[in-house]
This record gives structure tokens, C-alpha cells and sequence, in this order.
DNA sequence: TCTGGGGTCCTAGGACCC
DNA sequence: TCTGGGGTCCTAGGACCC
């Protein structure tokens, strides 16, 4: 059997974790930039207010129905995540750890044990580990585990963990499921089934494998058979990224050159470190400038390039100037650009590099960036940077109500008076 | 009249996920 | 004023190889 463990709410939970006087009260975190709502409470979404809700558009409703609100704070996040995470390697060893807030759990060789009294200890001890509520589903197959628990959540009587641990249930249940609320159902693909006169999972098993694969391809039918109960997904082990992108939205429309340019080379920088993090390098990178596409009234300009570099490298001083030989490329005056992005591909293991005959990467940048790694890791990121870059821009991003990293900076931990 | 067969690599675009 | 960011996998078609 397989398990999907899933945070309730995550980023509003963690919101809460050490502000106990918000328990019971709506809370929504917002995007980068404070742009729009990424995730909300319980009660903020029983106040009818929607996922990708902006938010200038909401403040006076937010003020009115005393919504708490917060940018979000990924340093918090992704630290509770990962004691989450931990907490659940206890009860069985194989773990995928699916994204920030789920995990697949495979329970194989325990027949002789109750699941669900297994998925309620595993609730209780995250509960009182973390604080983190969390949800449980069982299922014979990973796209059946996420019903599960989709059920768990929808069904307060389970306590937080449903198990489908027979052919009975499973069928009751898939013949009620419908189709849009499944894992691997999107929106073009619930239009298609939906003009078949597909509604509930059932029917969807039901559909000849022709059919499936023709339309949604491969995936789509691998789909098929796992909601028939057929195992045909196993739990995936943890790949160093293929892709690294760092891309932002800018706080206004940047029409200079300059601005522009730092922007890139600040995302080069980070994108090298992020690949030295996973001890990779890159032999191509993609750079893109894009004009504000909510505007219409003003002239748009979308420009991408990738480009392969002449020897694989993961040292900021170079990824930075290559990116911005990119960018002389596309750039064009006379734009407002609102958004720029530099991604690394073609990754590979820095330990695999093959040398080049002409031009290799700096073999002496590899100690420098190691110290200034060591450097940003202890004083905070971007403090050590390129003479290039902004060197007064702590950060340009709209976050105005950050919360502290409680977990993660000694001096932001909580204060309690007694 | 007839003009093969079997591959790989690359790119763009589409679909999905959180 | 303002509307996020970061990933994966698959397919079709073109260019090229022997």
C-alpha cells in the first residue's frame, strides 16, 4: 500500500505554528511581491476568498473580516517541511518527498498491521512534533492514494486518514469520485473527458486504452491503470534537478538598461549557487525578458535565448557574464520590463566535468566561490556579492508582512513573557 | 516503371504538478 | 498601484546519419 501524506494548509499552519492567538481565525500567505493569494486557512477559504486572489483587491475585505495576512516566508516553510518530513521516515523507510507539503509513504510487508491505526500515530506524532496538521490516505496505488486522501480531508468522521484496503471500497468510492478533482486531470484534459460525457473516475477506467493514449498520451494512460488499481507508479527517488531557474517579477516596469542588468546578473548568481548546492554544472543557459502582460495598452516585448556556453561552468563570475552577453541579445530599449528570469540546463555533476582543449572554466573560481558559499551561509544570502550587482538592494521585493524565521535565525526565534 | 530502411538528436509546444 | 515561482515529462516534426 502506498500513503500520501499532505499538510493541511501548509504555509497558513506554519503561519499559525507560533502564533497561537490566530488558531481559529482566517489567515491567507501571499505570492513574492505580496501579489496574489497562495494559500489560506480553513476559515479563510470558508470567507469564500479564492486561490490567486489579488491582493490590492482584497485589502478593505481582508481589513473587514479581520484576515491575517502574510508574504510568504519560505525560510519558515521549508524548515518546518523538512522536520515533517523527517518525522515520517520513522514509520516506514521508503519516502518520496513529493513537494513542500506532501510526502508518498509505500508500506509494503505490513498485512499484519492495522493502517489506519498506523496513519493515526503518524498524525498524532507529527502533531505534537511540529504542530503541523497533517492528512492521510491509503491506497493500493499512488494516484488512488491521493483519493484517499482527498477523502480523508472531506471526511472529518475519519480522524484524518482513510484507508481503501478493499475492492469494495474502492469501487463505492471511485464511482462517486469525479474526475476533476483527480491528480494528473487537468484543465485541457477535463474538458476533453468531460465532452465524452466522462464525470467520475469509474467512467474514466472505463474508456478504451486507445482512446486514453491517443488523447493524453502515455501519462494519461499510466493514469488509467493506476486508478484501476493497477500499480504502475513506485515511489521516486531524489534526482538532482535537471533545470535551475530564478526568475522575478520587478517591483515597477524597468526601462533602463542598467536595471535590467543587474536583475539578470543577480539571477545568475543565484542560479550558480543553486547549482553548486547540488554539486552540478551547466552547459547552457536560457535568459528571457518579458513586458508586463496585464497591460495591454502598452507595447509588449518577449525575448528569450538559450544559449550554449563554451564550457560547462557553475562559477557566478562567469554564469553572470554569460548571461549578460545573452541579454545584449534580446534586450531592446524602449520597453517596460517587468519580469526577467536565468535558467541553467543541462546540468550535470561538477565532479564529471570534461575538460575543454581552449577554454575551460576558471579553475580558481571554484575556492573563491566556495568562500563566498561559506560566507552568504553565515551572514545570510547575497550579503557577500558581485561588484556588478545592486550592492544598497537588500531585497526589492514587496514583503511587508513578512513573519519572523522563527526556526532558522537565532536572533527572529520567539520571545515568550512571563 | 521505379525511386529503402532504420536510426538519433534537437526543438517547440503542450500537458501536468506543487 | 496591482495580478508568483519553480519544476517534470511527453510528442511531433525536422534535420541529419549510415
Amino acid at each position: 500500500m502506498f500513503a500520501l501524506v499532505d499538510c493541511n494548509n501548509f504555509y497558513a499552519s506554519c503561519e499559525r505554528l507560533f502564533r497561537p492567538d490566530l488558531v481559529g481565525k482566517p489567515i491567507v500567505v501571499l505570492s513574492n511581491n505580496d501579489g496574489c493569494v497562495i494559500a489560506r486557512s480553513k476559515e479563510a477559504k470558508d470567507l469564500g476568498i479564492k486561490m490567486g486572489a489579488q491582493a490590492f483587491m482584497n485589502e478593505r475585505f481582508f481589513r473587514d473580516n479581520n484576515v491575517h495576512v502574510f508574504s510568504s516566508n519560505y525560510a519558515l516553510y521549508g524548515d518546518i517541511s523538512s522536520r515533517v518530513m523527517g518525522m515520517l521516515s520513522v514509520f516506514t523507510p521508503d519516502v518520496e518527498v513529493y513537494s513542500i507539503d506532501e510526502s508518498f509513504l509505500k508500506f509494503d510487508g505490513f498485512d499484519y498491521f492495522s493502517l489506519q491505526e498506523i496513519g493515526l500515530k503518524m498524525r498524532k506524532a507529527v502533531t505534537q512534533g511540529t504542530g503541523i496538521p497533517i492528512s492521510i490516505g491509503f491506497a493500493p496505488t499512488k494516484a488512488l492514494a491521493k483519493i484517499a486522501n482527498k477523502l480523508a480531508k472531506k471526511r472529518p468522521e475519519t480522524g484524518g486518514v482513510y484507508v481503501m484496503n478493499s475492492v469494495e471500497r474502492l469501487e463505492e468510492e471511485i464511482a462517486k469520485f469525479t474526475i476533476d478533482d483527480v491528480w494528473g486531470i487537468g484543465p485541457q484534459h477535463f474538458k476533453r473527458l468531460q465532452a465524452m460525457g466522462i464525470r467520475t473516475v469509474l467512467q474514466f477506467t472505463q474508456l478504451p486504452d486507445e482512446w486514453v493514449q491517443k488523447h493524453m498520451s502515455i501519462v494519461g494512460l499510466r493514469l488509467k491503470r493506476e486508478l484501476a488499481g493497477i500499480r504502475t507508479l513506485d515511489l521516486e527517488e531524489a534526482k538532482p534537478k535537471q533545470n535551475i531557474a530564478i526568475t522575478r517579477s520587478f517591483n515597477e516596469n524597468y526601462t533602463e538598461w542598467d536595471k535590467v542588468k543587474e536583475r539578470v546578473i543577480t539571477f545568475a548568481t543565484i542560479c550558480a549557487e543553486r547549482l553548486r548546492a547540488q554539486d552540478s554544472t551547466c552547459r547552457v543557459i536560457q535568459v528571457f525578458v518579458l513586458t508586463n502582460r496585464f497591460r495591454a495598452d502598452q507595447p509588449q516585448h518577449n525575448k528569450s535565448i538559450t544559449m550554449k556556453l563554451p564550457f560547462p561552468t557553475n562559477s557566478g563570475l562567469e554564469l553572470a557574464h554569460f548571461a549578460v552577453d545573452a541579454l545584449k541579445r534580446i534586450y531592446q530599449p524602449g520597453y517596460g520590463y517587468k519580469k526577467a528570469g536565468v535558467l541553467a540546463m543541462e546540468l550535470a555533476p561538477a565532479a564529471d566535468t570534461q575538460r575543454m582543449i581552449f577554454e575551460n572554466s576558471d579553475p580558481r573560481h571554484a575556492n573563491l566561490m566556495a568562500v563566498v558559499d561559506k560566507l552568504n551561509h553565515a551572514l545570510g544570502q547575497q550579503k557577500v556579492k558581485l561588484a556588478s550587482q545592486d550592492l544598497d538592494r537588500v531585497w526589492k521585493m514587496k514583503q511587508e508582512r513578512l513573519s519572523p524565521r522563527y526556526t532558522t535565525r537565532i536572533n527572529e526565534i520567539i520571545t515568550i513573557s512571563c
